[in-house]
DNA sequence: TTGTAGGCGTTATCAT
DNA sequence: ATGATAACGCCTACAA
């Protein structure tokens, strides 16, 4: 979940194509200042009732109108191609619609499809969302809800990895009670570990399925490759090494791969290759990661699954797109975004607290592990 | 660019772990209304100021105020943790610091990429930025634009396919107008074809690059794999079948791969694997269309790029992700999205119209494309 | 340098 | 069934 794919550039031609030019578009100029739109003022007055009268039909207030009244407002305002104020109306009513889903970055396949999964649910029902990246910075993130408190957003949720404990972890806290105090609604998305979240699945579970499907294949010596340092990494070293446990074997330290954000494809291929054959199998913490591991280590002339096993993360759409296809653990992500869209509302017209959800994971088998072989 | 990554699950195994039983979460419940927030008025009262010197204060106005009583009114609304309404003040500025991005589909890495462009320089400047999903789907769109009409946003960023021609175009055109009409800025992201983008690039240089390239390799017969019939889908072709007539070669019809929404990697494959010998290279308008297919081909036992080079298009993550890894043409994605809200900012501070600007593409060759061989 | 009055576009309250 | 009036929280004249 947090390990973006790396993105190694090993082209070795650059040939550019295209100028910069820039030339005065046809586009019509416009004002600095938004010229005055129509208002519910005009309606009312091209209909010849009072604005109450407008608003009470533009609103679809349980107040009655009469049915020809009614008509002749609809019909000004769609002369007019009157298009309700949600500031003025937000300012009454003390509820935007709007909604923020806050990611560590956008570009991350799996945060796309929480991003998506929040959008799916929100715009059924009316809200607009706005996407934050915080590229894992706690700082930003910070400012992000600031800015979303000042900006009155009805919910905030979270998709962003564990903040580091810093200082900036107070401030966050903070705000987040800030606007919760002030009615907003704070919804956490993602693994269960040490701070659990609102909608959410168990990342034992996710290594248990892992883990367990390496051992049926008679693997006994598995490695973990782990992304940058931040965020869910020690939880997922952590429940790994449980799961591996449990089943009464070890994941010594040296087993443990981290793939820094600056290390190569192709560094991570080496570290791994020295593992081997001593370890048959091995677990990535992201689909991403897998893939480019997988690509490296294919580079190096290693043939998957027959000298190493790879069990993937997430189930991302380039899991299936790899070759050999990755087997992998599927997340509940597009899932999760809307599930966390769903608890909000029931939060912000229900006035009870966030439900907790556990969304189910699930093993896919592909072709990227095969029993272990007997002899080397 | 329209090409999503076919997601295609060969598992053959499904262990579901996790369950979803629902318990009533610890947090704080919270009334349906949103309280009372701390407002400028609770400030200056605090201060012992009138609101409007709390006001110059809070919104860095340039009106002189004492040094003392700035301390004390910053005093006051640290005390409070004072958040300046921005509902408010849009009210009365008839500006929302928020602007909107549509594009096709988040989960599309390219669409991602240009979304966080946008978000790259909004954050930077103090806008927000609504991220809406269209699906392709024109009737989606306009909803989209109507209701951001409503919310007065600032601008509004179309990165989606264009539009097909039916009836619901002239209802966009309509309403885009309406947001130009009231100071709303209007951006258009994307590739130059017929209808000609703000920020763009030449979808001709990036065929002539591909082109260009096999042909330098000896590639003489040349296939396409083309999206979805939606959107882009028409003009990429021709413009692909453009740069390689300009060469003195022909892109016949049955060179032309079209994928629907539906087909599955492996159908792809199939009709591929059919041209050839006959074809030796193949350009996909997409690079997880161009991984996607290479994985499938490889399955069936195909050599790549030995038996076929293949050009993919973007230069996403994936594409270096994959064994061999592509040879593609990077498309400016991210750098659209930072061009396109640096264009918008500049009409909404300006009042200029927007700027057309066209970026730049590059070829990146990688390891899938290799020179023909001579003999078979 | 500070404060008062009015209005941004809507909805809610209270008449009529 | 309809309408006048008062907020909502802020900013911009226009005084003092």
């Amino acid at each position: 979940m947090r390990d973006a794919g790396q993105k190694e550039n090993t082209g070795r031609t650059g040939v550019t194509k295209g100028r910069t030019d820039e030339f005065q578009g046809g586009g019509s100029t416009v004002d600095a200042a938004r010229g005055r739109l129509t208002s519910l003022a005009d309606v009312a007055r091209r209909a010849g009732v009072s604005i109450t009268t407008a608003s009470r039909v533009m609103s679809a207030s349980p107040h009655p109108v009469a049915a020809d009244t009614r008509r002749r407002v609809l019909q000004a305002a769609d002369e007019l191609d009157f298009e309700p104020n949600l500031v003025a109306r937000g300012l009454v009513a003390h509820r935007t619609s709007m909604v923020a889903i806050l990611v560590d970055d956008l570009t991350d396949p799996a945060a796309a499809l929480v991003a998506r999964g929040v959008e799916d649910d929100a715009f059924e029902h009316g809200f607009s969302v706005v996407v934050g990246d915080t590229d894992g910075d706690t700082a930003k993130q910070v400012a992000y809800v600031r800015k979303l408190r000042a900006m009155r957003a009805d919910a905030v949720l979270l998709a962003t990895a564990a903040a580091d404990g810093g200082a900036n972890r107070e401030d966050l806290m903070r705000q987040l009670r800030q606007v919760e105090g002030g009615g907003g609604v704070i919804v956490r998305l993602g693994p269960n570990g040490a701070t659990p979240s609102d909608v959410a699945w168990s990342r034992r579970d996710v290594f248990d399925l892992a883990v367990g499907h390496l051992h049926a294949l008679g693997h006994r010596r598995i490695a973990l490759l782990a992304g940058h340092g931040r965020g869910g990494h020690t939880a997922a070293v952590d429940a790994c090494r449980s799961a591996i446990e449990a089943l009464g074997l070890a994941l010594p330290p040296k087993h443990v791969v981290t793939m820094g954000a600056a290390d190569s494809a192709a560094a991570m291929a080496q570290a791994i290759d020295a593992l081997t054959p001593e370890v048959t199998a091995l677990i990535a913490t992201s689909d991403a990661s897998a893939a480019a591991l997988m690509a490296a280590l294919q580079a190096r002339g290693r043939r998957i699954p027959a000298e190493l096993s790879i069990c993937g993360l997430g189930d991302l759409p380039v899991a299936s797109m790899v070759s050999p296809a990755l087997t992998t653990v599927r997340l509940p992500l597009r899932e999760s975004g809307r599930v966390g869209m769903l608890r909000a509302r029931e939060v912000l017209d229900g006035g009870v607290s966030v439900k907790r959800t556990e969304l189910p994971v699930e093993l896919v088998v592909r072709d990227s592990t095969a029993p272990v072989r007997e002899a080397f």
